[in-house]
DNA sequence: CAATTATGTTAGATGAATCTAACAATATAC
DNA sequence: GTATATTGTTAGATTCATCTAACATAATTG
C-alpha cells in the first residue's frame, strides 16, 4: 500500500504525464513542492513498488498498475469534492483542500456510499470526469471558449482550472456549470470575449479565463 | 499543530488519564502499540511543544492545552461517527474505524457542517459524549447495568466499550441505545442477569456483558 | 560543434517515529 | 529491609521523506 507521500507522487504524476504518458523529474519536483533528489529518491522508490518505469536520464512513466492506483485516488478526490457540494452544501470554491485530505482515506465503503448517495456521479463540481471503480477516465474532449467563434452558443461544461481564486472570479460573474454563453463578439487585439448570460446582456472575459472555460456548443 | 502521531498520543493520554490526570508511561505504550523508549522520546517532544508535563520517573500528565487539543480530536472523532451513523446509513458497529482517520482532517467547517446537518447532537452512536467547540467535555454518570436490582427497569444510554465484536453481539440481541431494559433476575453465582425488552421475554447477559452496559434508571 | 543552460544524479546530512539491548530507579513482597 | 519484579531511561540503529552542495548528462543556441 502505497504512503500518503506516494499517493501524492502518483497523482502528480498521473496529471502531469504527456500524452506518451511521460513526466519528467524537474516538472515533478516543481508540482510537489521538493527538490529534484527528493524526487529523484522518491522515483527510485516508486519503482521498487512497480508503480513507475524509470531509467536514468530519461523521463519517467506510470505503469498500468500506477495509473490505476492513481485514478482510484483521483476518483476518491472527486466523489469527495461532490459530496460536499451535493450532500453538504459548500461551494465548489471550498472543496478542494477537503478532498486533498480525504482523498487519502483508506474506507472503501465510504466512498460507495457516497457515490450512492449521489446515484452515481460521472463529474466533479468542476465538471472533471470521475474516474470508475476500476480507475478507467472517461476522456471527454470538450472545446475551450477561446476557440469559438463569434455568433456561437455553448453551454458552461468543465473548468481547466478550479483554483479557488478562479473559482471565486466565477462566482462572482454568475458563472456556473450549465450556463448558456452566447458569444456576442471577439477582439482581435486580445483575444477576449463578450458574452451574454442570464441577466448578464455583456461581459467581457479575457483570453486567460476563456483558456479555463471548457464548453460544448449547442446546436439547434 | 501537532502531527497525526502526536494527536493520537494525546488521545490516548486523556483516555488514559486516572482522576488525577495522571497517565504511565507503560500504559500509554501498551496502548499505543509502541515501546517504551519510543514513548519516552515522545512524551518529551510532547513536552516540548506544551501539550504534557514530564518529570523522569513520573507519570505524565496533559496540561490544559493539551486537554483541549485531545479533546477536539475526539470532538471530529465523535461528530464523524455520528454523522456516518445518522446521515450516511452506516452501522454502529462500522464507524470507529473510519472515524479514526477523518479524525485528523483539518477541516473546520466540514466538522461545523457535519454537527450543524445533525442539529448538533450532544452523543456519539455509542452513547459517548460529544466535547463542544471549546473542547469542554459534558461528564454523564450512567450506571452499569451489572449495579442495578432486579425488578427495575432501565434505559440502555450508552456502552462502556465500542468494539466491533462488542457492538455486533449487541445486534445479534436486538439492543440498542433507547431500548427499555426490564431486570428479571440476577444470578449471584455468576453475576449474570435476566432481561425482558421489546420482543425478547428474556435474555441473559453474562456479568461480563453487564459491566459494559450502561444505563439510566426509568422512575416511572 | 563548442559553449552555455537546463535537467538529472550522487553523496551526505537532518528530523520524525520507530526499534532493540543494556542499564537505572522505583515498587512489591517475602 | 534486602531481593525481586516492575517500570522507566539511555544509547545507538533504522526507515522515510526531506534537504544542500557538488557533480554529470542532455539539450539549446550562437
Amino acid at each position: 500500500m502505497a504512503s500518503q507521500t506516494e499517493e501524492n507522487y502518483l497523482k502528480s504524476l498521473f496529471n502531469l504525464a504527456n500524452p506518451q504518458g511521460e513526466v519528467n523529474i524537474s516538472d515533478l519536483a516543481n508540482q510537489m513542492q521538493v527538490s529534484m533528489p527528493t524526487v529523484n529518491s522518491m522515483v527510485k522508490t516508486l519503482q521498487k513498488s512497480g508503480w513507475l518505469i524509470y531509467e536514468k536520464y530519461k523521463p519517467v512513466t506510470l505503469t498500468s498498475k500506477g495509473q490505476k492506483e492513481a485514478a482510484l485516488i483521483i476518483r476518491k478526490h472527486r466523489l469527495t469534492e461532490m459530496f460536499l457540494v451535493n450532500k453538504m452544501g459548500f461551494g465548489w470554491e471550498e472543496v478542494h483542500e477537503i478532498a486533498e485530505q480525504i482523498e487519502h482515506i483508506h474506507a472503501p465503503k465510504l466512498f460507495e456510499r457516497m457515490d450512492e448517495m449521489m446515484g452515481f456521479p460521472t463529474i466533479d463540481p468542476h465538471g472533471s470526469p470521475i474516474p470508475d471503480k476500476q480507475g478507467r477516465i472517461q476522456e471527454i474532449n470538450y472545446l475551450s471558449l477561446s476557440k469559438i467563434k463569434a455568433g456561437q452558443t455553448v453551454i458552461l461544461a468543465a473548468l481547466a482550472n478550479s483554483s479557488t481564486e478562479f473559482l471565486e472570479f466565477l462566482n462572482s460573474r454568475n458563472l456556473s456549470l450549465g450556463t448558456e454563453l452566447h458569444i456576442l463578439s471577439k477582439e482581435a487585439y486580445d483575444h477576449s470575449i463578450v458574452v451574454s448570460y442570464l441577466n448578464h446582456p455583456g461581459e467581457t472575459l479575457s483570453e486567460k479565463v476563456c483558456e479555463k472555460l471548457l464548453v460544448q456548443i449547442l446546436d439547434i
